[in-house]
DNA sequence: TATCGATTAGG
DNA sequence: CTAATCGAT
């Protein structure tokens, strides 16, 4: 087999070696493998938090490569292009990589695809991203599941497959091609000052996702069902920047999950119905790929969302000085760690849409900019939940309460205690690191007073289901 | 993965 | 008087 003509691996969101089907293949194919990373307009394109974490991801993984003997090759330009040169400088006769599912990636690749194969060169992509292909899971009726109950029911007894296990060596061809070097791609050019902060508080590679996993399963799986809804609690299992760069497979979490599940783990449950919601999002990413910039539900086209970005209270929100103690941690936590808590991005995300009057693609945006963990599908099909143009509607018109909110799962107040230095004698670092990571210009320090409410909970409520009630009019 | 206000149970 | 429960939105 020494003659065997290389295969090239092109990573994307698949920054990992197990559980990595198009990897396991190449490898088990015994043929050389020339794995390959390409900044193409998508990667530009990226807001700039999450990719300045790509780029982190990228560094790791080329380490994690090179400690089996191989390399990650970098090239820019339009993949086709990339590959193809690829092919002809290596002699490699196939491209494999991992499926992508938003409606820009499947573009690229079927094109791609359709292209390489025009050249004579063999494309094979795989599975892997997700936990079930968007089109093996239907109705009845054969259509897409537009509600999670039922989608859930359907595949909570489904078989997934096991995820496969690391390559013990990934052969390396004769002679490696040129690389571009990672630091001359600056992708965290971006993030300005933030970068520094975001360092501090962000874990990259998949060793670091498999490790943090196992404790979750260990130590905090028992009792996520009660923990994961306090942001002040360390109850998640913080996965969702690894998935959003692939260090860590779904196959992964949901093995891990089912085995607690059957040894009678209390919190198993709970946990895979939240790997499920990704998989949802991604189902209908896929299904009606509208959702990533319009209402899913055209009779909101109606509601009189504004879409002026300028507005104080909308810079407000941005800044975390709302007035409102529980919005404004959130949106603090958001700058110096790159992500929010789950239950906190519903709230905010409320407090825009509703006592803002906000249009969600306006938040929308901001969390594609400033997330580490920003996931195409789940961001939009979250912004749209909370907004009530989305699926899974509720047949009222939700408005959380930010107050009630934080009795019910911050009672005391340590989440605001951690976020917010304004009346506090000596803030802890978290608080302060917020001035350190926000730009110089919003002239922003520890010693200022705490905003008044920009909007109140009672009129903004009040105006936003008026505003409902004349769009069902 | 909601809120509010009314009603009822309990001490 | 407070907490739990319920129905409308």
């Amino acid at each position: 087999m020494t003659s065997a003509s290389p295969i090239l691996l092109w990573l994307r969101r698949d920054l990992r070696l197990h559980d990595a089907p198009a990897l396991a293949d190449a490898c088990a194919s015994g043929r050389p493998v020339i794995p390959v990373f390409i900044r193409d307009a998508l990667t530009d394109g990226l807001g700039a938090a999450p990719k300045w974490r790509l780029g982190r991801g990228l560094e790791v993984f080329s380490h994690l490569l090179e400690a089996k003997d191989s390399r990650l090759i970098l090239r820019s330009g339009p993949p086709q292009e990339a590959l193809q040169a690829l092919a002809e400088e290596t002699g490699a006769t196939d491209v494999y990589w991992t499926r992508a599912y938003d409606p820009a990636s499947v573009e690229r690749d079927t094109g791609v695809k359709a292209g390489l194969k025009d050249a004579g060169i063999g494309a094979r992509s795989f599975a892997g991203a997700l936990l079930f292909e968007p089109w093996e899971v239907q109705t009845k009726d054969g259509g897409p599941y537009r509600v999670y109950s039922p989608f859930w029911k359907a595949v909570k007894g489904r078989e997934v497959a096991p995820p496969c296990a690391a390559p013990k060596r990934i052969a390396a061809p004769k002679a490696w091609p040129e690389s571009e070097r990672l630091t001359d791609w600056a992708m965290g050019a971006e993030m300005r000052r933030g970068a520094a902060v975001l360092a501090r508080h962000v874990e990259v590679g998949e060793a670091a996702a498999r490790g943090r996993f196992e404790r979750f399963l260990d130590e905090r799986l028992e009792s996520y069902k009660a923990d994961r809804d306090a942001p002040a609690a360390d109850g998640t299992s913080g996965m969702s920047a690894f998935l959003a760069t692939g260090e860590i497979g779904p196959r992964t979490l949901w093995h891990g999950a089912m085995r607690a599940w059957h040894e009678g783990n209390a919190g198993a449950e709970t946990y895979l119905k939240e790997l499920v919601w990704r998989e949802f999002a991604w189902h209908l990413a896929w299904h009606t790929p509208r959702i990533l910039d319009r209402n899913w539900r055209e009779e909101w086209d109606a509601f009189s969302w504004s879409e002026d970005e300028d507005r104080p209270e909308v810079l407000a929100w941005k800044q975390g000085r709302t007035g409102i103690p529980l919005v404004d941690a959130g949106m603090r936590e958001l700058q110096v760690t790159g992500t929010m808590h789950n239950r906190v991005r519903m709230i905010v995300a409320s407090y825009l849409t509703k006592h803002l009057m906000t249009h969600w693609r306006i938040g929308q945006r901001w969390f594609e900019e400033h997330l580490v963990d920003w996931d195409p599908a789940s961001n939009a099909m979250g912004w749209q939940w909370v907004a009530g143009s989305g699926p899974d509607a509720a047949p009222y018109f939700r408005i959380f309460n930010p107050e009630t909110q934080r009795e019910k799962f911050d009672p005391k107040e340590r989440y605001l205690h951690r976020w917010i230095a304004e009346g506090q004698g000596s803030p802890p670092e978290t608080a302060l690191a917020y001035y350190e990571a926000i730009p110089k210009g919003w002239n922003l320090s520890p010693g200022d007073a705490y905003p008044e409410p920009v909007v109140s909970l009672p009129d903004g409520r009040a105006r936003a289901l008026a505003a409902y009630e004349e769009r069902r009019s």
